[in-house]
DNA sequence: ACAAATCTGACACAGAATTGAAATATCAGG
DNA sequence: CCTGATATTTCAATTCTGTGTCAGATTTGT
């Protein structure tokens, strides 16, 4: 379900198919092109969690795609791992300056592959990594998209789940409400401020169990903040 | 929020704009500007925590840039990094003479860009770089926006916490109220300078414990510093 | 496709916390 | 014991947050 979406843009077949066999086996949804064109539309419709980009393939050239996918707010923080020609050292320079997270240099193991992916995935979001999240009594599985506060699940609602999921991968750290929004609601979403106030208020009543602290922290004039029990 | 402001002064726009990005998403306040001219007005209205500064910029060139940075009182300690074309090995030299506090060579990544920032922030404000700072018995934790003595978490306001945290940058030193009222609520606030004197009280209040003295010194015909305990 | 149930975002208002200034009490140093 | 400076107390104004409610949008179940 809440599989991350890795879209692959590469134009050697075999080696394309390869890697889309070994990912989808590893529980992602691949999503594979081999033209730089395509992968910017096709990032555009639904915006992946990571890219893998080729650095020599057809039509707009890898720095292009990485360049655009940056340009496009809605794709900006997309993490990218470049795949590169081992001795265009050159291009290596100019990819991590366009804005990529990482590289590997052909020919690599798709083991390697795996393992880097994971691990950008894993810093940028642990819950697409599938790994649960706990925080003080609270744990939440991204798989099956719910949340339990001293193991008894919760009932909660989309919003309230993203929010709480944010705050969880997150835990201390004090949010102002401009950057809940941008988190949360995503970027430049043109939502009344105060409306955070009363998500917040929902989420407090849906962790709320007998005998237990609020953990959300209210920081006067600055935002909220989860403070794990 | 505390997102620390930088000021990024820079004429290949495609740079620019990828640099923007990046340092946004990594939290950063950032205002862009090609010109000096406009960079030093920029700094003037409203000083930034660290300036990167491409040292080709159209207008006033980035060793005047510096220069008159450095000459101003109020951005005279701003750090400032500097970026400059391979070749130009005399420009390094004269930009670490003229006052740059670090320099990076075209080609360089983003992310290298972003360490560099994040070391010299951390170097001369530990606070902005996200990192608690201690002074005596008192804990900051400029993240959590939290505030503890002997490990017991504080009940601070908004004003009292930025206070506290301003002396916590600057253990030991003297400041006037009007030093104080600069830095803590902004240059030109209209605000009575016997008000500090409250402020300091209430801060005075919300650290003091059972069996600890008062870190705060007056310092008569002066004004206030944190002496550590 | 239709109706019910749920979810969302926006308001508005009450209550709580914070703030700045003014008035009064104390203090430090000569 | 003066005198200028600082500490406290008090208070009204202002700012910020918590909540109840509502209409419209979305989802769900049939």
């Amino acid at each position: 379900m809440s599989a991350p979406k890795l879209l692959l843009v590469e134009d050697d077949t075999a080696l394309a198919e390869l890697l889309e066999y070994r990912f989808e086996s590893e529980g992602y949804d691949v999503r594979v092109t081999a033209d730089g064109d395509d992968a910017l539309i096709m990032a555009a419709e639904d915006t992946p969690d990571l890219v893998i980009l080729d650095w020599m393939i057809e039509g707009t050239t890898g720095i292009e795609v990485c360049r655009r996918l940056r340009r496009d707010k809605a794709t900006a923080h997309v993490p990218i791992i470049m795949l590169t020609a081992r001795e265009a050292e050159d291009d290596r320079v100019r990819g991590l300056e366009t804005g990529a997270d990482d590289y590997l240099t052909k020919p690599f193991s798709p083991r390697e592959l795996l393992a880097r992916v994971s691990a950008v995935l894993r810093r940028v979001r642990p819950a697409l990594a599938g790994e649960t999240i706990e925080a003080g009594d609270l744990k939440l599985d991204p798989v099956a998209h719910r949340v339990e506060r001293r193991g008894k699940a919760l009932q909660i609602g989309p919003t309230e789940y993203r929010l709480i999921k944010f705050f969880m991968e997150h835990p201390r750290r004090v949010f102002s409400r401009g950057q809940l929004l941008d988190a949360v609601w995503g970027t430049g979403s043109e939502i009344e401020e105060r409306t955070v106030d009363v998500h917040i208020r929902r989420l407090r009543k849906a962790i709320s169990l007998e005998n237990t602290r609020d953990p959300i922290r209210t920081v006067r004039s600055a935002g909220y903040a989860l403070e794990p029990v």
